[in-house]
Order: C-alpha cells, then structure tokens, then sequence
DNA sequence: ACGGCTCTTTGACACAGATCAATCGGAATA
DNA sequence: TATTCCGATTGATCTGTGTCAAAGAGCCGT
C-alpha cells in the first residue's frame, strides 16, 4: 500500500474516493479540511481501534476493507458493519469507540483530527448536511442488513453478502455491465459468517453449493466470478434496487 | 386518545415526550417549529405511511407505539424498528417512505410538514445537530439489534426484547428502581416474532417458559412483571449498560 | 523439498427452532 | 347465554443449521 498520492490529497478524486466531506470538493472548506487531514494505512488483521477505546480521529476508508464487530462476553461475535472505500468511520460527538474496528486487508485511511473535525462541521453547514445524509445512509443498511440476518435462510444470506460486494466492486470499476460480475473476496470464510451470524461451516457449504449449481465460479479460493447477476439477486431474495429511506 | 393538551403544544414537556427537536425548548426557534407543526392520530392497527409512499412530514412519536417494518415478496417479514414515545420518524431529503410504519397501538404524532422542516434544519444549525445525533442512536440500536438477530438464542432474543420495553417504559415512568419493572407488551406474538426474526409459536413458547423459571409473571396476556432485572438482563446476555458509539 | 502454519472443505450427527395442527380463552356481537 | 373471532397456547414432527471431527490446500520460512 503505497502513501496517497498528490492529487488523491487534493481531492481530485473525490466524488467516490472519499465521499464523506468532498461531495463539494471544489469549495474553499476544502482548505479547511487538509488542515487536519492525515493518512494513516493498517496492514491486514490489525485492529484499527477497539471497543471502549478513546477515539480521537474520524475518517474514512481509502483503500482496502475493514469490519465493525460486536463480541458478547462468551465470544459469539457479530459483525455490524462493512466499511468498504468511501465508507465513514467514527462519530462526530463522542469520545468513546463502541465496536471493534478491524483491517481485514491492507486498509489506508484518511483521518481528520476529530475535535478540529466537529468544530469545521460546527461552521460548515453543508458538511453536516453530507454527514446526516451518510448516516442515514448507513442506518438504511443496518436495517436492510436486519431483514437478512432475521428471516433469510443460509443460501440467501450468501448471496445477499456477494450481491453487496460485486455491488460495491462494480461502482468504481469501469464495467457498467449489469449482469455480469467479478470480485475478490476481501473476508475469510469466518469473517463472512460473523456477518451473516452463520457459522464458518455453513458458510462453507453454501458457497459450494452455489459453486456447483453454477451462479458462481470461483478462481482460487478468493476470486469470484458471476456469470449472471440476474441468478444471483433471485438466490438473495433481493427485491431492492436502490431508493430507500423513512 | 385525547387531542393533545396546549402545554404539551408548547412543548413544556419536551425534554422526553418531544425530544426530537426541543433539546432546547426555551430557544426561538420553538416559535418556529410551531408553526409547521401539527398533531395526528391513527388507531391501533391503522398503516401510517407504506412503503414506497410519498411521505411529506417528518415528526416524532408522542404517545403510542408504531413499527418499521420491511417485506420480501413471499411474505417474509422482519420489523427494523419500534417506534416509541419520542421516537423520530422520516428522513428529511427523501421522499419516499422505505419502510411500512404502522401503529400497533393507538398513536399520537406530532408532524412537521416536510419541506418546511428541511428549511428550518438549513436554517438552525443546532436542530440538525440533534437530528444528526438522534439518526447515529438509531444507527446503534440497529446495530445492536444485529447482534441479537444473528447470534443470540430464541430466548435471549425474548429476554433481550423485554429489556427494551422495560428500560423505555421506566425512562418514562417515575420510579427509578432497577431491580424490578413492569409494563404492557405493546405487540401481539406474531409483532414480537417479527421483531426477534422467529416464529410466533417460537415466541409463546419462550415466554411460557420465562414464565415457568420465575423470570417474569404474566398478568393476562399483555401485562409483564420483571421481579428481578438482574435475571433477565442474564437471560438475555446483555453486557450494555449504555455508553456507545463509533 | 520439508514441516508447520492458517484457511477451507467435507462428513456424520445432534438439536433448536420451524411447521403443521388442534385447542384454548377472552372480548365483542347477536 | 350462545356464537364468533382473533390471538395465544400447546403438542407432534420435521428440517436447516450448528457442532464436532478429520482431512485437504496454499503459503511461508528454513
């Protein structure tokens, strides 16, 4: 993971990139913003912070992939967020981290010093706009993610979580084609099922099973290949294309 | 349901009944947010936006108890959120509802017309702030109804559910024992199953069974009471006590 | 090339919760 | 008082997923 370059500092990049605070990169708050700006990178499996810690920064997802995880004492853990590129981190307001915030791949982050980053927000009314936007935003996943969790059965859930990433992989890719689609895995098979609260065995078994039904194809054990989302979306029950919100 | 009176108009007892947008009652900007403002009410059973609806207000939750909740095709459905007193519904920028709100009981609303509203958060800085920190609480809650939806047992998610209508209901009420609570199941089985993402049948065994361990007594079908809090938070693995955030 | 990792796959079996079905209870209506 | 209706309970059985266990497949360091 090499150091952000120039023009990703300046924004240039933007619009996707870093979604949280550029959605105007061409105003002056701009300025304001690279003022406390900072990149940070976390090598696979290293914890980025931990529930109850102090958090001193927001920030969001460069590059890479990291989860959100939630442990009961008896170690049942479920995972409650997947924050992928552009993805916020963190909450203007509190100190303390409630979640476990893992890299699960190589993750560059681009930081804001948090009590700098409340007073810009303080001052800038259409950051804070950005921001309640994103939130909503992510409590329409949340919920989304509840139906999946609450009534899907495991091969639904599967296919749910794949639609998601080759969604998301597709959206910065160049490949406008719907019905095809290619990815990697950023998640090992226990990652996957601690955020479908499956088991890892399970997991297992259902990607072999779509594998042999032939909606997937897997290149190695990471790679995946689907010939035809249209196959996909019906094993995830999936209903949606997009607009959501109450 | 009666007319609401004109001290709660006045948002005298803001602070709970109306938190949405009166943290700061004794501000101008009440004036302003009584103009737009107005009550409704919907009997018990009665839809109050459908998913997929226009929705043109936003507004909180003053007496009663309504749900969110979402369906697959096939019926399946899972509820993704209780609305009780004080509750916020609606998302200012978007228009269309995502989700089915229903009153499960009778239900008092006090409602912002929506595009006003929106002008009004443009305009004051402090209401969007509290709206901002009221969606990343949704956004918690949601989170830790994950955790319960994918990794707990049926009867910690009865245990769990419990706790909640307990915590809430003696937030409201005066008396600040912890060790003990009562109040009335505001769902039928089949809400509660929809809620848990189990089974109606699954449901009434559980509860028989709180029953039977002492955990709760039942008074007719709807009214709970929890003569000891501790065992209940144990039944439901519950560690919280509060305090979130990422 | 060789262990020694970690991640993954696959198998055999057990069990929590779903499904199907019958009955019960209380409130509303006649 | 009888009747209906809707929600709740309880029982019998079935099944999807968890659990426990063994083995395979890459990958790394020596």
């Amino acid at each position: 993971m090499t150091a952000p370059s120039l023009t990703h500092v300046k924004c240039a990049d933007c619009p996707i990139r870093h979604r949280a605070v550029c959605a105007r990169c061409d105003t002056d708050e701009l300025e304001l913003l690279d003022e406390i700006k900072y990149y940070r990178s976390y090598e696979a499996g290293q914890p980025i912070v931990w529930s109850g810690d102090q958090m001193d920064f927001v920030g969001s997802v460069v590059s890479g992939v990291a989860t959100l995880t939630q442990t009961m004492e008896d170690g049942r853990t479920q995972m409650v967020g997947l924050l992928l590129p552009s993805d916020f981190v963190g909450r203007p307001g509190r100190s303390g981290a409630a979640y476990n915030v893992v890299a699960t791949t190589n993750v560059m982050m681009c930081c804001f010093r948090k009590r700098p980053f409340e007073d810009l927000l303080d001052r800038t009314p259409h950051i804070s706009h950005r921001l309640l936007e994103m939130t909503l935003d992510e409590l329409d996943a949340a919920r989304e993610w509840m139906l999946v969790l609450g009534r899907k059965t495991a091969r639904e859930k599967i296919a749910s979580l794949l639609t998601i990433l080759a969604r998301r992989d597709a959206s910065f890719g160049e490949n406008g084609s719907e019905s095809e689609a290619e990815f990697d895995l950023p998640l090992t098979r226990e990652a996957m099922s601690d955020y479908l609260g499956l088991t890892l065995e399970t997991v297992s078994r259902q990607i072999s099973a779509l594998k042999k039904a032939g909606v997937i194809v897997l290149e190695g054990k990471r790679h995946v290949l689907v010939p035809d989302m249209a196959r996909l979306l019906d094993e995830a029950g999936d209903d949606s294309d997009g607009g959501y919100l109450v």
